[in-house]
DNA sequence: GCAAAAACGATAGTATTACTATTATTTTTG
DNA sequence: CAAAAATAATAGTAATACTATCGTTTTTGC
């Protein structure tokens, strides 16, 4: 079978969602109705009444809202993962490969028929909408060690390297792009809702070329 | 009397708490509180108790805990504006201005005895720890109309004008200039919780030389 | 200095949330 | 086909996020 999977730590459920049916229309709905009323007002009761389930059956598999945020999050990333690294091997430079990875933050993904009980488009919304949620928390420090951000980590840590690979002196791999990423998602925001916080007229084109200068700028330290 | 007055919407409390005694002693409070034990574990009741008066009290100044959180933020903001125009008398070019934005954004502040019953440095704690969840709600078109983020927007624009100094074809003032802040606190959280994050290691002088090469870079797109 | 207004404290109450527990029924699997 | 696993149904609890009422204290304007 032609099956696509995506890692998640297994810290990141109470029971592996990935392996029943109903564990499939979890993250189905739960994806639909987090983008669409927002993580503050979904509770797991919603999620069980709009699967034709219960809150009890929701909550065998995650065990609270946060742990079913990191999961979707976690996942995001780890699809990303994937995706970059099929991009990156049509691709030769460093810079080439940079400027692809910046699009696919920005840009919204093709649906994948492999994996049918998950909508990216709609999950790359909720990443823009809830991402730093899963880490600004006062359990940042325990969740960390169970690996709730290994993949925003994995994902700064390739695209370090390709800048390294540009200049092997520069000196903020890491901060530049964990500041990219999350500025991928935040101008995204902004543009649509605070607009005077961004120069994004044209749309999504704006903000890769935003992000492009930016980073090549950084990296090419004059 | 020499007393220094931040100006917050008045959108952002129900009965504005720098005009009486116990109004003062919930800001400093909550400050605290927050800063300690984290937004989602403070109740206005945890405050009230903490005061040595009820939670009615306290809802009388706030109508819930996002709009003391936004409050709080709005005054952070507000209080960084006064202080970059006072810096910035004593500077001349743009570039000094930037670097001391820069500077300003990251270290800590001192206390400003005017003002006895904000304890400055706590509430920068408290604004990187939680500021984006003030906007990433599905309220926010309707907040941002009731100016609750009027104060990070104008940190922005002042910001993005003296980029334009150094380059006035600059396209991107205002995305750079909401990366750099939200750069500025997401880094410092990073730092101490996720380090995997961030190339800092001397602390605080690694973060304001990163962004201050980022920003200076990307002004001047070569 | 006094009356009216405002602020505050004390208390009660409600709907919702975030769970945990139990049990009976259905489905899966060896 | 029996045992195990998964699910549905239901109940219950502590905490949260408020709203409402009312008596007392404090402030203020005249």
């Amino acid at each position: 079978m032609n099956v696509l999977n995506i890692s998640v730590s297994n810290k990141l459920y109470n029971k592996n969602p990935e392996e029943t049916d109903l564990g499939k229309r979890i993250l189905s709905k739960s994806i639909g109705l987090m983008a669409e009323m927002g993580y503050e007002h979904l509770t797991f009761k919603k999620i069980g009444i709009a699967l034709e389930s219960t809150e009890a059956s929701v909550y065998r598999y995650f065990q609270n809202k946060h742990q079913l945020l990191a999961y979707l999050i976690n996942w995001y990333w780890g699809w990303l993962e994937v995706k970059m690294a099929q991009e990156f091997m049509m691709l030769n430079s460093p810079e080439e490969k940079l400027r692809r990875a910046i699009q696919l933050l920005v840009f919204p993904m093709d649906k994948d028929e492999r994996i049918p009980h998950i909508n990216e488009g709609t999950l790359q919304k909720l990443v823009v909408a809830e991402y730093p949620k899963i880490y600004l928390t006062k359990e940042v420090d325990a969740e960390n060690e169970e690996g709730y951000f290994l993949g925003y980590k994995r994902i700064c840590d390739t695209l370090g390297k390709l800048a390294l690979q540009i200049n092997p002196k520069y000196k903020y791999p890491h901060s530049l792009f964990s500041t990219v990423i999350s500025a991928a998602q935040s101008q995204q925001f902004f543009t649509e809702h605070l607009p005077r916080l961004s120069d994004a007229t044209s749309g999504k084109e704006d903000i890769v070329e935003f992000l492009t200068e930016m980073t090549l700028n950084s990296i090419q330290n004059k």
